[in-house]
RNA sequence: GUCUCCGUAGCUCAGCAGGAUAGAGCACCAGAUUCCUAAUCUGGGGGCCGUGGGUUCGAAUCCCGCCGGGGACACCA
């Protein structure tokens, strides 16, 4: 399929020709060969550092290599002209017709242009959000979310075999504290006279989560179990009928509850996952044991001291044997405890369950989501996945940062006990889920962002969304304007008349898309993908608007039917790679502008 | 103290697995706009890429030190 993207075709090209001229050279001394768009256009269409790679284990100086390679690629059918330029370079000029060749290539592959073999059929696992199942989602979840998503698109249109996976943390002390705070609500349901704080005396840990929405859980407790999970006391306030008549059953029916409520969110932000793996159930079938046992069997377990952190030493410090894991072989700072005092397992030691899990289904890769606050975690976790999998699946882990909300001007604050905590359902609701999902992607995961509530709607250049959904619309206004022809009918269109330096430029750009897709899906950077198309969304406008001030440049002429059908193709071809763009980014394409 | 991310135009940010004269938007300046496609358009000024070394034919990009900022640092998830 690499055969729509003409950089790989050319490179391919020059390979073979750079073979031809040193028949002595291995195979590898190609590997760092680029074919890339020169920064300046005046360079021509491409450029290639083929001479300057090769030139070492070649033993020629650059410049008299790269003019003998200029010599061969410019007796290429495709080529209008080959130069060696600047310390080695060779830059080539395509013939135009070459360019938009291109065009009904578009219009054929449809949406599927641009999709790639780098990930060779590998399977690929993405797990993101994660969020721990306490309550609704709010926006610090949500980049997390859309990067994700938008990343696993991105793999799957680059040719990896992606599963969408979302971990639930449902087997510690927050879903425990959890448990508390819905059993809570579910005594005011059933009319407890016991005040707040006297209740919250009486758990461990106090009442952690107030929130209202463990309300109607309390409520729904009551429906189904009636009294059944509370002293028969009449007021139901003698203290809490023990947790082992009913803590279990609260908390499993509350994260059942909040994972609903979870999975509603995502839906409305446009997000469904694959799998829903549960941490309580990797627990119950014994999967940290067997992760312990393949980690023991290794040598990679010990039981033993750890150094107090140096620098700041917490206060309650103190020396304590503990179960560890040999992290420090595996690039890692210290090694890493895996069982508490009380025997249970850390969060670390689920997790490895976790992901010997995902090694067991035979994942070939794995990649995370992470909020930016977990970032000391990655090389502990990449050290367990390296022990666990003998070094044979790489983990990546992409840390996204926090987003400032911002509304006129001004931050929002998002605090729970202020009552300002923003949920995703707010953020969607003011703004739309296109919007969320196309801003979220408009910076590198690890910016932080300011999100604003006023801009993101803005219609106007500076906001990149209406740009980019604004060439679309009119892509696709010109189309209706012309009756809607078929693709099929436009691909078979003669381009000669596609001359000017903006069509050109965009054919140029519209060429870049299937390097672009692999670029962006080996360097897991999904937010290449917005900025891709906010350049294409440019070229194009710009276009248009050359026709405002020249009449000839527009798209539909009654005059000249063979001119309109030829700019109908490539506008047709422009819609179809802005839509596979915001397919990937999870947007919807608008049809107008409204 | 350790680890990690970051530092690019006045502002917000790109910079494609080292490549030629470092880009975009906003802001600023100067023009255009009786019209067909104005939710404006065209052009311009503006940067020792935090700093000092190193590697290389070649560094914003890789390595080391320093300065400045965010984040994380045993039995929390």
């Amino acid at each position: 399929m690499t055969d729509h993207d003409i950089f790989a075709a050319l490179r391919a090209r020059t390979i073979a020709a750079l073979a031809e001229l040193l028949p002595d050279l291995p195979a590898d001394a190609f590997a760092r060969v680029q074919m890339e768009p020169p920064r300046d256009p005046s360079h021509g269409d491409m450029a290639t550092n083929a001479a300057l790679v090769v030139a070492k284990p070649a033993r020629q100086a650059p410049p008299k290599l790269a003019a003998a390679l200029a010599e061969r690629l410019a007796a290429l059918p495709e080529v209008e002209s080959a130069a060696p330029a600047g310390p080695g370079f060779v830059n080539l000029r395509l013939r135009e017709s070459l360019l938009r060749a291109q065009v009904p290539v578009v219009l054929a592959e449809g949406e599927r242009y641009g999709d790639g073999r780098a990930g060779a059929g590998r399977r690929i696992d993405v797990e993101y959000v994660s969020a721990n199942p306490t309550g609704p989602m709010h926006v610090g979840h949500c980049r997390g979310a859309v990067v994700g998503d938008a990343l696993a698109n991105l793999l799957a249109k680059a040719g990896w075999d992606v599963t969408k996976e979302y971990y639930i943390n449902d087997a510690g002390a927050q879903v425990q504290a959890l448990a508390y705070a819905a059993y809570w609500r579910y005594l005011q349901a059933l009319g407890t006279t016991m005040d707040e704080d006297a209740y919250a005396q009486l758990i461990p840990g106090g009442l952690q989560y107030k929130g209202e929405y463990l309300i109607p859980v309390g409520q729904a407790l009551r429906d189904r179990f009636g009294a059944s999970l509370a002293s028969q006391d009449p007021d139901h306030r003698v203290g809490l009928l023990g947790p082992d008549h009913w803590l279990e059953t609260v908390r499993d029916f509350t994260v059942e509850r909040m994972m609903e409520a979870i999975r509603e969110d995502l839906a409305m932000l446009g997000v469904v996952q694959d799998v829903f793996v549960s941490e309580a159930q990797l627990v119950r079938e014994g999967k940290l044991e067997q992760a312990e046992k393949l980690l023991f069997d290794k040598g990679l377990i010990y039981r033993g001291v750890l150094e107090p952190p140096k620098g700041k030493t917490p206060e309650d410090w103190e020396p304590r044997e503990q179960t560890l894991f040999r992290a420090t072989q595996f690039g890692d700072e210290v090694d890493r405890p895996l069982r508490k005092s009380d025997g249970s397992g850390t969060y670390f030691a689920n997790d490895i369950a976790n992901h010997l899990h995902k090694i067991e289904r035979g994942f070939a890769e794995l990649v995370h989501v992470w909020g930016a606050d977990h970032g000391g975690y990655v090389k502990r976790m990449q050290a367990a996945v390296a022990a666990l999998s003998g070094s044979t699946v790489p983990l990546d882990v992409v840390l996204a940062q926090i987003v400032h909300v911002v509304k006129d001007g001004q931050p929002v604050r998002m605090s729970k006990r202020a009552g300002t905590y923003v949920t995703l359902r707010d953020l969607i609701d003011e703004v739309g889920r296109d919007a969320v999902r196309f801003t979220m992607l408009t910076r590198k995961a690890d910016a932080q962002m300011e999100f604003d509530l006023d801009k993101v709607v803005e219609q106007s250049r500076d906001n990149p969304v209406f740009y980019v959904q604004y060439a679309h619309a009119r892509c696709r206004s010109v189309l209706r304007s012309a009756g809607d022809p078929p693709a099929g009918d436009l691909a078979l269109a003669p381009l000669d008349s596609l001359t000017d330096p903006a069509e050109l430029a965009l054919i140029r750009r519209l060429t870049t898309w299937p390097r672009t897709v692999e670029a962006a899906a080996i360097a897991r950077e999904p937010h290449r993908i917005a900025f891709f198309l906010h350049d294409l969304a440019g070229d194009f406008h710009v276009l248009w608007n050359k026709g405002r001030d020249d009449a000839t440049l527009r798209f539909i002429r009654a005059d000249e039917p063979e001119a309109t059908r030829a700019r109908l193709a490539l506008v047709a071809a422009t819609g179809t790679v802005i839509r596979s763009g915001l397919a990937v980014m999870g947007v919807t394409p608008v049809e107008e502008m409204r």
